[in-house]
DNA sequence: ATACACTCCGTACCATGGTACGGAGTCAAG
DNA sequence: CTTGACTCCGTACCATGGTACGGAGTGTAT
């Protein structure tokens, strides 16, 4: 049933040394030892790896995932706690999505501009990275 | 006409810092220097530094910054060149915001299933992390 | 009994884009 | 001629999410 490190990892797809990085990070806690010194995890702990992938995939920084996981054995967290911080993170995401949007068109607009032949005299682009936008101090 | 690199921080709106970390890094060639030993900078270097500001504003790395950089004064760097290295960028910037999509989708889809009251029992949110999606080893 | 796989630990290292520190030297004004 | 602002340099440090290393101990199969 108890299982040391190398299956767990095999079984939550990380690598030996994300565990134990994830366990000095305090986002898994210290699994008891065998006689020998070896780790020990439960089943669970698997289940606890997924989800600390699966929270990263979906945008969250390991430091909020510690917070989710605290919240998931806390008798006071509520489902508002969570929601409010999807919400907060949906709303960064939106955020970065629009700044991403931007960039994109700034460039979609340079590169049809740019003819894409001859010499970078006259490359819309590089002409755009030069132009002066100077404060006078 | 020749300015210190207090100078042309402020101007450039960066720390001076940046522009040593900069110069290590080889976005900006070495200044000359004066009898004392301080760098000495002529007007173009805060065009380089807001060459640098830009391109970053629409997604290159300090890595990709330094081949645009290159091509800007190679008489052999083509048009073709930048507008090619654009669209490599605004293909990455496109695969980028579609994963912020899929994300911002899944817990938009998420945070409504979630009716934001009571214990975390029975939240989606958290259901959905911890959901087994386990391989058989 | 010995080879081999696995695990232990601390620490260093990777990329990215800087920021901070501290002791020394330079330069201009008062 | 001293004060204060500026600059010099190398190095360490920040966050982020891990990966790699190396020498030692453990556990198991043959």
């Amino acid at each position: 049933m108890l299982m040391r490190i190398g299956q767990v990892a095999k079984r939550a797809g990380v690598n030996v040394e994300t565990i134990r990085f994830y366990e000095r990070k305090g986002l898994i806690s210290q699994p008891l030892r065998t006689s020998g010194g070896y780790r020990e995890y439960p089943h669970e702990a698997i289940a606890r790896i997924r989800f600390i992938k699966r929270a990263q995939e979906l945008g969250f920084s390991l430091t909020e995932i510690t917070e989710l996981l605290s919240w998931q054995t806390d008798p006071r967290a509520t489902c508002a706690d969570v929601k409010q911080k999807a919400e907060a993170k949906i709303s960064t995401i939106h955020g970065r999505i629009k700044d991403l949007q931007k960039m994109k068109r700034s460039l979609e607009q340079l590169a049809a501009a740019c003819k894409g032949s001859g010499p970078l005299n006259d490359c819309p682009i590089i002409d755009c990275f030069e132009t002066q936008k100077e404060k006078e101090d």
